[in-house]
DNA sequence: CATAAGTAATTGTCCAGGACAAATGGTTGA
DNA sequence: TCAACCATTTGTCCTGGACAATTACTTATG
């Protein structure tokens, strides 16, 4: 349609909204109440907005979803706002400051883009320290350091990529390697449409699978319907949602919410991922995950819950009771 | 939000737009222009729509996503819909007779859920047939037929999902067994924003690493620009893309373009895929791969064209001249 | 002094109805 | 058979107003 004049990127209020979680109607709005961002226009009239200006939006975004308020925040520069970040990312440098076993170095590598190095450092990593503890002590905290990093504008998206991409090839190829006992419970896992992050599900799917769970994955992005659908088709007992922080925390929960309501009852919902909303105000009918270290006893008492000597099909144990709570 | 009064189950309209995929805009411009759906009001004068209207809307849109006319559909009961839906099927059992090979069993493992089946089969095969035919006679046609029951609508989403995550398992896993060979050329692989098919990706991977080609995949979709550093980072001397039929075609052409502008002139630009635009039209400066049969020879190309005994860098040979047609 | 209740400001979503470009379908001429 | 043209269809964007849900602040009360 148009041959882009040079190197300065440009994105159309759709493009923004897919990259900021901001919806449409609030871009416009914020520009009418705050006047920021204000975009330029193209011949058409329709707004363009400037790459400044999106990650400026991302930043804002951030702080909003960690429960500070947009009117206080638009104002801001920039560099204002990854001050506030980083203040509010206190613990979690600690984190990275506890990380003296070689993540940063990883990091580093994603950073120079050796990408050969990093997978067979990360795949040593692996066999040194087994699947379990490689996930938990090595997987899990670099994503959070890479997706930290990514926000920060430290990394730039090619480079997130490469990582992802690394990162994911090896953790299937040890998925792939552990001896599938087919035991219960079966567990439905995918993410919700637009949410692209495979990382987070990779990982869970490990995690039950270690546990000796019946995985069932439908990769990235399926929609409610249908992840009503497979659960029916593969009489699921679990449908495992993975949901990243960079997804809009109140889609979130309306698509949470619906799902529980369009599932047999007799399908457990458990939800995990770093998404703040879900975890702020859990969904009635769904279990918070808050860690993959919380999958092993999950699965301990769902199995517990429903031991075939004790309770019949289709009733819960009250043991469970507690981590359901009903409208 | 609201609380649903039990009997009769409403929809909001942002609750149908996550429901069907249709967007708010569409919903209101269809109530506008076709009349349908017409929902009622709640005390606010939102829109409300019923369980029947969501149904309706969600086999239409199953239609359209099928290449069929909102205009068309929109007149129709549920039960013409749901025809028009089994009459597309019809065609589906003769393609499926054609399939000799034990293809068209693996179809009906998908239809069945019977992944682990399905990924046995698949192993199988790949073990007996050696990677290289398995991608070329196997993984491929049998995509094809996939993506073909999906389009009549023979496929639910998920059922589609499902034989992704479980191809993509044997693949990636086979691919992760291909000794690094670390030859030229190094070749960045990755699809365009928006296009989400990852199989076609993996097996182009798969034939560039099977001819000991270097290659750095980022995944699927890529932002033109981050594909342009991502080549500089990584010194590309190639940047594979690959475009699905779903892709609409004209907005390949002009982003390949772009992207052919944007890359340093020494990086070949190869596109494969089964997407009709690049291949009706080629763009210039970038070399169309029709089939996967087509990797070995065009490696072997660059490997003649940029043989260190003969050629300098940054020229290219003459023989590949041909295939490079300048704008 | 703390807590509850009430008021004010903030903020996201919805609405109407106009406009327009991209995509599609059909027609004509080479 | 193919290319070029015109008409129609269709999704997205626009403006600017409205309102309910949430959050922050103030005042009365134990």
């Amino acid at each position: 349609m148009l041959a882009k004049p040079l190197a300065a990127p440009l994105f159309s209020i759709s493009a923004v909204e897919r990259d900021t979680g901001l919806s449409k109607d609030t871009l416009r709005v914020w520009e009418r109440r705050y006047g920021f961002p204000l975009p330029g226009r193209d011949a058409n009239g329709e707004r363009v907005y400037t790459a400044e200006q999106v990650e400026k939006l991302r930043a804002i975004k951030k702080l909003i979803d960690r429960g500070q308020r947009p009117g206080k925040l638009i104002g801001l520069s920039l560099e204002e706002l990854r001050e506030r970040s980083l203040a509010a990312d206190a613990i979690a440098v600690d984190a990275g400051a506890a990380g003296e076993s070689g993540l940063a170095e990883a990091v580093e590598l994603v950073k120079a883009h050796h990408v050969d190095a990093l997978r067979q450092m990360l795949r040593q990593a692996m066999v040194q320290q087994g699947l379990a503890s490689f996930m938990l002590e090595t997987a899990a905290p670099l994503n959070g350091m890479v997706g930290d990093a990514w926000m920060r504008g430290d990394l730039e998206v090619f480079e997130e990529h490469l990582y992802t991409e690394v990162m994911q090839g090896v953790l299937r190829s040890a998925i792939a390697g552990i001896p599938a006992q087919g035991r219960t419970p079966r567990i439905v896992l995918t993410t919700l449409p637009n949410e692209q992050h495979a990382l987070g599900l990779l990982m869970a799917e490990g995690m039950f699978a270690m546990e000796g769970a019946t995985c069932i994955s439908l990769g990235t992005q399926t929609p409610v319907w249908d992840i009503v659908l497979a659960a029916a088709a593969q009489r699921a007992d679990v449908v495992a949602l993975s949901v990243s922080v960079a997804f809009p925390a109140n889609v979130a929960t309306d698509a949470l919410a619906d799902l529980r309501a369009k599932l047999p009852a007799a399908a457990e919902l458990w939800v995990g991922g770093s998404n703040p909303g879900p975890q702020r105000r859990p969904v009635g009918g769904a279990l918070v995950l808050r860690k993959l270290e919380d999958i092993p006893g999950a699965v301990a008492r769902w199995r517990q819950a429903h031991a075939p000597s004790t309770a019949a099909a289709g009733d819960a144990a009250p043991s469970l009771r507690r981590f359901r709570a009903r409208i």
